[in-house]
RNA sequence: GGGCGAUUAGCUCAGUGGCAGAGCGCUUCCUUCACACGGAAGAGGCCACAGGUUCGAUACCUGUAUCGCCCA
C-alpha cells in the first residue's frame, strides 16, 4: 500500500473554507453556563455594523481567538461573545447617502420609514463583517451574536437611562457642546479630533466707550465671532490694563458696548496683546469665563454653522454688516470681517499663528462649539469607583504603562453629552406634556426645539398621560443616545441583563478585554463605570491593550493615502494562518505594528514548512511503532522531546503574560530551527533504512512530537494544524476540542541537550570546513574529532554517528596527538577541534583567512578577559561565579588559540608559505 | 504647553548589570529522496548623544537631540 501522501505545497484556500464552516456546523464554539470548567469569557469589541474587516480588526480578533482557543483547549468553559454595534452616526450617514442617491431624502421619508430603511440595510449588508470574521476562523459562539439595537440590549439601555435619571446622574440642560454642522448633531468631547492647522492671529482695536480715542487691542484667532462678544478680559494683575477693568468698550461692527473684566484664568498675559475677547456662545473657555462673570451668551451661528441674520440682529450687529455676512459659513465670513475691520482702521495687525482645529471623528467636518439643550451624564460619581477599581488592582491594565493615562483622564473627566440629533439609535425615553411645556417647545418650520427648562417624563414605557395635568398630548424627545452609551453596557447587556441570567452568573465579570488604545476612553472607561454601577462589580479582570496597525513606513493606514492592507486580500494570497501568525508575532507591547506584506509572506513560508514536515513524516510512518520509555529512546528523540517540553513551558507562560510575540517566536524557532533543521535530518538514516532497530521508537517520537506540536500551535494557526492533525493518528474528531499540551517533566533531558550541543558544534565546524575547501555537497569527507576535556572527548563517541551523517562523511574520534600531520584543515571552537582531510587541488587561502580572522578575534577576547581579571577591583568586588566563569573562558580561549595557531602553521606549510 | 513612549544589523523588532540576538533582506555555493515558499556557509553593530552610579552600563539615573502618540 502506498503511504499517505500530502501535496507538495500547502494550499490554504480550500482547507480554510472547509474548516471554518465545519467547526461552526459541529457547534464546537457553542457553550452554556452548565458546562464544566472554570468560565473564561471575552466579549468582543463590537465592530461597526457598517464596517468590513480591516487589519486592525484582524489583529484585535486574532489575539482574542488565540486566547479563547488556548483556554478552550485547557478545559475552561469558554465563551467568546460576538456582536456588532449600531454606530448611530456612521450608519445613518451610509443609508442617508443611499437614499440621496435615489433622489430622495431622509426628511421626505420621515423618521419611521427611514429607520425601516436602516433595518433593511442592516439585514442585507450588516452581516458582511460577521462573515469575514468567520473566514478569519474566529471561534465565537455565533449563536449568541448580539447587536446593540437588539430588543434585549435596548431594554438594558432603557433600564440604565431611567435608573441613572432617577439617581440624578442624568440631566438635561443648555450647554456649549461640540456640534457637527454636517451630521447636524452634538458630539461628546472625545468624538472631536484635534488637528494642528495654520491660522492667523488678528489684533483688533476696541475703542473705549467713554474715550473713543483710546483703544484696547484684543488678539483673536476667530475675528468673525466678535459679533457675539459680551465682554473683553484682561489679567487683573496686569499693570498695563488693570485700571480699565469696569470700563466699557464699543464692540466693532455693532451697536453694543461691552464691559472689560478682569480674569486671571482666561487671560495669559504673555499671549497676544494681553487682552482677549469673550464670546461665551462660541468658545469653551469663554463659556466658562461667561459663567464666572455672569455674561450673556449671544450666538450668531445657526446649526449649519452659518451666520444667522436674526441672531445677528439680536446681537445688535450693524444692518449693512448683517446683509454682507448672512448665510455665510465661518470660512467665508472671516475674510469679510477682516476687510470690514481694516476699512474702519480697527485692524492693528495680522500674524501667522498655529492653532488646533476640532473635527468630527465620523466625517472630518470642522466642529463648532454650539449652544443647545442636551442630555448629559453627571459623570464624577460614576468615575470615582472606576478610578478605585484600577488603583486597587481589581482591574489590571496591560501593559501597565497605560494605567496612568486612564487614571489621568478619569480624574479630570467632564460630563458626558449623550444626546444625538439623529434618528438611528436608542431614542431617549423622555416625553414632554405639550400643555405643561407650551413655552418650552418651539416650532421653527420642521425643527422642533425643546428648550432648557422643559420638564421631561422619563419612563421605560410610554406614559399614558401627564402626571401633573393628566392630559395625554405628549411629545417624545426626538434625540437618540450616543452609541457608546449602549456599548458601555456591553459586558452585561450581552449576557442578558437586566434579567438575572445563568450567563451573568457564570461569565460576569468577564476575564479579559482585548482592545486598541484608541477606544480606552470611548469604551473601556465607560464600561468600567457602568459595570460597577449596575453589576456592582468590574466588567473584566484584565484589559489588554494592543498596538495600532500601521503601514510599513509607520504611517496610519487610511483609504485616502492608499496604504491600506486589506486583510481579506492578504488572507487569499498568503493564507489566514499566515496573517494571524504575523499579527501575533508582531504584537509586542507598547509598540505599533508596522505591517509589510513581506512579513506575511515569510509566515506563509512557515506554514509551508510545517506542511512539508508533515509530508515527510507521512512518507516514513508506515512501519512498526513502539512506545519505549523516553529514557530508552535515541539521543535525537530525547533531545527533541526535551526541546518540545521547553517550548510548551515557554508558550504557556508567555500566553499567560499576553506576550503573543514571544509565544509565537518560540513556536517558530522550535518548529523550523529545531524540529525541521535538526531533528528531521537526524532521524533520516533511521527512517530510511528498512528494519532499523531504532525505527519503531523513532516513528513513535516523530508522531508524538508532531501531534503535540500541532496542538501547541493550534490557537495561532488553527487551519493548518487542524488539517494536519487529522492526518495523524489521533483520538477525537477535531483538534479544536483537544487538550492543550502540558509540561511533561519526564521529557526534560539536560543530558540529551548537552550531547546535542556538542554534536551541533561538530557539524557546524565540519560544514564550515567543507565550504572553505569548496567541496561539493555530494563529496564524502573524513573528519577527526577531539576535545580538550576528557569527559567531552568521551561523549564524542555518542555524537559520532550523527555528526558523520550530517557532515556527509566519516568521523574518527582520536586524541589530537594521533591526528595526521599533513593534508588536514583543523577548525576549533570552545575546546572542540575538527580536522578535515584535504584532498585534491583546493584553494586553501579562504581557510587561511578564516583562521587568521578567528585568531585575532580570540586574541581580542583574551585581552579583554585578562584585562578584567588583572583588575584588583574586579577580582575583589565581582561575584565569585563571574570570576570563575571568566577564568574558565580564558583557559578555554588559550587552548583554542594554541590549536588555531598550530592549524594555521600547518596550513601555511601546505601552501608553501613562510611562517609568519 | 503638559504627559507618555521610542531610538540596538540595510529594514522590522526582541533582549539582559558580566560573550550583541531574531525574523526579513543581502552575498556565495547547491535542483541531494519533505520543502527553492528550500538547504548550507557568510557579511553586516561606537546598542542616538553627553554626563553620572558601578569592579563592570546597550541595560540603572540625569540631561540633550530626533521621531511618534495622547491630552490641552
Amino acid at each position: 500500500m502506498m503511504p499517505f501522501q500530502l501535496d507538495k505545497t500547502y494550499d490554504p484556500t480550500t482547507v480554510e473554507a472547509r474548516w471554518s464552516q465545519e467547526w461552526i456546523a459541529r457547534g464546537y464554539f457553542q457553550t452554556s453556563p452548565e458546562r464544566p470548567g472554570q468560565p473564561y469569557c471575552i466579549v468582543i469589541p463590537p465592530p461597526n455594523v457598517t464596517g468590513s474587516l480591516h487589519v486592525g480588526h484582524a489583529l484585535n480578533h486574532s489575539l482574542q481567538d488565540i486566547l479563547i482557543r488556548w483556554r478552550r483547549m485547557q478545559g475552561r468553559n469558554t465563551l467568546w461573545l460576538p456582536g456588532t454595534d449600531h454606530a448611530g452616526i456612521a450608519t445613518q450617514n451610509v443609508v442617508e447617502k443611499q437614499v440621496t442617491a435615489e433622489g430622495g431624502s431622509r426628511e421626505s421619508l420621515g423618521r419611521e420609514r427611514f429607520i425601516e430603511r436602516v433595518w433593511q440595510w442592516k439585514a442585507t449588508s450588516g452581516n458582511t463583517i460577521v462573515n469575514q470574521q468567520k473566514q478569519l476562523g474566529e471561534s465565537c459562539d455565533w449563536e449568541r451574536l448580539r447587536f446593540t439595537m437588539d430588543e434585549g440590549l435596548s431594554k438594558a439601555v432603557l433600564e440604565v437611562f431611567v435608573r441613572l435619571y432617577q439617581d440624578g446622574l442624568i440631566y438635561r440642560g443648555e450647554r456649549l457642546i461640540n456640534w457637527c454642522p454636517r451630521c447636524l448633531t452634538a458630539l461628546s468631547d472625545i468624538e472631536v479630533e484635534h488637528e494642528d492647522a495654520k491660522g492667523k492671529l488678528y489684533s483688533i482695536q476696541y475703542p473705549l466707550a467713554d474715550d473713543p480715542s483710546t483703544q484696547l487691542t484684543v488678539a483673536t484667532t476667530r475675528p468673525e465671532t466678535l459679533l457675539g462678544d459680551t465682554a473683553v478680559a484682561v489679567h487683573p494683575e496686569d499693570d498695563r490694563f488693570k485700571h480699565l477693568i469696569g470700563k466699557r468698550v464699543r464692540l466693532p461692527l455693532t451697536n453694543r458696548t461691552i464691559p472689560i473684566v478682569g480674569d486671571g484664568i482666561l487671560v495669559d498675559r504673555e499671549f497676544g496683546t494681553g487682552a482677549v475677547k469673550i464670546t461665551p456662545a462660541h468658545d469653551f473657555n469663554d463659556y466658562e469665563a461667561g459663567e464666572r462673570h455672569a455674561l450673556a451668551r449671544l450666538a450668531i451661528l445657526d446649526h449649519h454653522a452659518v451666520l444667522d441674520a436674526t441672531k445677528m440682529r439680536q446681537a445688535a450687529v450693524d444692518q449693512p454688516v448683517i446683509e454682507l455676512l448672512q448665510r455665510l459659513p465661518v470660512s467665508k465670513a472671516r475674510p469679510k470681517v477682516e476687510e470690514l475691520l481694516k476699512e474702519r482702521g480697527l485692524l492693528e495687525k495680522v500674524e501667522d499663528h498655529k492653532m488646533a482645529v476640532g473635527k468630527c471623528y465620523r466625517c472630518k467636518t470642522v466642529v463648532e462649539p454650539y449652544l443647545s439643550p442636551q442630555w448629559f451624564v453627571n459623570i464624577k460619581p460614576l468615575a470615582e469607583p472606576a478610578i478605585k477599581a484600577v488603583e486597587d488592582g481589581r482591574i489590571r491594565i496591560i501593559p501597565e504603562g497605560w494605567t496612568n493615562n486612564y487614571l489621568g483622564w478619569m480624574r479630570d473627566i467632564k460630563d458626558w453629552c449623550i444626546s444625538r440629533q439623529i434618528w438611528w439609535g436608542h431614542q431617549i425615553p423622555a416625553w414632554y406634556c405639550l400643555s405643561c411645556n407650551a413655552e418650552h417647545i418651539v416650532r421653527n418650520g420642521d425643527r422642533i426645539t425643546i428648550l432648557q427648562g422643559a420638564s421631561p417624563i422619563v419612563s421605560k414605557t410610554i406614559p399614558v398621560g401627564c402626571p401633573s395635568c393628566g392630559k395625554n398630548e405628549l411629545y417624545r424627545d426626538p434625540d437618540v443616545l450616543d452609541t457608546w452609551f449602549s456599548s458601555a453596557l456591553w459586558p452585561f447587556s450581552t449576557l442578558g441583563w437586566p434579567e438575572e441570567t445563568q450567563e451573568l452568573n457564570s461569565y460576569y465579570p468577564t476575564s479579559v478585554l482585548v482592545t486598541g488604545l484608541d477606544i480606552l476612553f470611548f469604551w473601556v472607561a465607560r464600561m468600567i463605570m457602568m459595570g460597577l454601577k449596575f453589576m456592582g462589580d468590574v466588567p473584566f479582570r484584565d484589559v489588554y491593550i494592543h498596538a495600532l496597525v500601521r503601514d510599513a513606513e509607520g504611517k496610519k493606514m487610511s483609504k485616502s493615502k492608499g496604504n491600506v492592507i486589506d486583510p481579506l486580500h492578504v488572507m487569499n494570497e498568503f493564507g489566514t494562518d499566515a496573517l494571524r501568525f504575523t499579527l501575533a508575532s508582531m504584537a509586542s507591547p507598547g509598540r505599533d505594528v508596522k505591517l509589510a506584506e513581506e512579513r506575511i509572506e515569510g509566515y506563509r513560508n512557515f506554514a509551508n514548512k510545517i506542511w512539508n514536515a508533515a509530508r515527510f513524516a507521512h512518507m516514513y510512518l508506515d512501519g512498526p511503532q513502539s512506545p519505549l520509555p523516553v529514557s530508552q529512546r535515541t539521543v535525537p528523540d530525547r533531545w527533541i522531546l526535551s526541546r518540545l517540553n521547553h517550548t510548551i513551558k515557554v508558550v504557556t507562560a508567555e500566553l499567560e503574560g499576553y506576550r503573543f510575540d514571544r509565544a509565537s517566536n518560540a513556536l517558530y524557532h522550535f518548529i523550523w530551527h529545531e524540529f525541521c533543521d535538526w531533528y528531521l535530518e537526524l532521524i533520516k538514516p533511521v527512517l530510511q533504512a528498512a528494519d532499523h532497530p531504532d525505527g519503531p521508537a523513532t516513528r513513535t517520537t516523530l508522531i508524538e512530537t508532531m501531534e503535540t506540536t500541532m496542538r501547541l500551535l493550534h490557537p495561532f494557526m488553527p487551519f493548518i494544524t487542524e488539517e494536519l492533525w487529522q492526518t495523524f493518528p489521533h483520538q477525537g474528531h477535531s483538534i479544536v476540542i483537544q487538550s492543550y499540551p502540558m509540561e511533561e517533566p519526564s521529557w526534560d533531558s539536560s543530558e540529551a541537550e548537552q550531547l546535542f550541543a556538542l554534536m551541533e558544534q561538530t557539524v557546524n565546524l565540519a560544514r564550515t570546513g567543507r565550504v572553505l575547501l569548496n567541496y561539493p555537497p555530494g563529496q564524502q569527507i573524513t573528519c577527526y574529532l577531539s576535545h580538550e576535556e576528557t569527559t567531552k572527548q568521551n561523549l564524542l563517541n555518542l555524537v559520532l554517528p550523527h555528526a558523520a551523517h550530517l557532515s556527509r562523511g566519516t568521523c574518527k574520534n582520536i586524541a589530537h596527538s594521533s591526528w595526521p600531520a599533513h593534508q588536514l584543515l583543523t577548525l576549533v571552537t570552545d575546546g572542540l577541534s575538527v580536522g578535515i582531510e584535504v584532498s585534491g587541488e583546493v584553494d586553501l587561502q579562504k581557510a587561511l583567512d578564516r583562521l587568521d580572522k578567528q585568531i585575532s578575534e580570540v586574541e581580542r577576547e583574551t585581552q579583554r578577559l585578562s584585562g578584567k581579571l588583572n583588575n584588583p577591583d574586579f577580582v575583589s568586588k565581582a561575584p565569585p561565579e563571574v570570576i570563575t566563569d571568566h577564568q574558565d573562558r580564558l583557559r578555554s580561549l588559550a587552548q583554542d588559540t594554541n590549536m588555531l595557531i598550530s592549524s594555521e602553521r600547518q596550513l601555511r606549510s601546505m601552501l608553501g608559505l613562510n611562517q609568519s
